[in-house]
DNA sequence: GTGTGACTCAAAGTCCGTT
DNA sequence: AAACGGACTTTGAGTCACA
């Protein structure tokens, strides 16, 4: 469960860093809305595949988005 | 789809670095022996929670298993 | 020691909405 | 802009027998 904590906050500030809601990087991951928020609720267990399509989105590697905060 | 195949790499690369089959890998990730050929072959698209159990049983980071080859 | 098909069941993922 | 819910379809989780 520790990388689902991770990725939310990862996810959250690299998001945030772009100024950009919730709506605007689901659509840019080609996911939907209310998953977006489901992930950074911790409700949300997405793939590995999802993930990858939010790293792209977020321009950053996919590893990255897991890693423990600086 | 490549964060798939970058994890069947790194995994099978790191588990033969162990000398472990994929049977000794899945009981000490705590999975099934025909789940851990699946994601070898990229039949299966896992959760980044059985991608961290996985990444425990190898002592390596999660994120470091979608990496790209070295 | 590994590949594969088939299976159940829970959860991934989408789409509609309201607060 | 984000949390949250319901209902829905598709896919992953987890397991087994057999090759």
């Amino acid at each position: 469960m520790e990388v689902r904590r991770r990725l939310a906050a990862n996810m959250k500030r690299l998001r945030k860093a772009k100024g950009w809601s919730q709506e605007v990087l689901a659509d840019a991951a080609g996911v939907d809305r209310t998953y977006v928020s489901g992930i950074e609720r911790l409700v949300r267990n997405p793939t590995i595949t999802v993930l990858e399509r939010i790293a792209q989105a977020l321009d950053t590697p996919a590893g990255h988005l897991l890693d423990p905060p600086t």
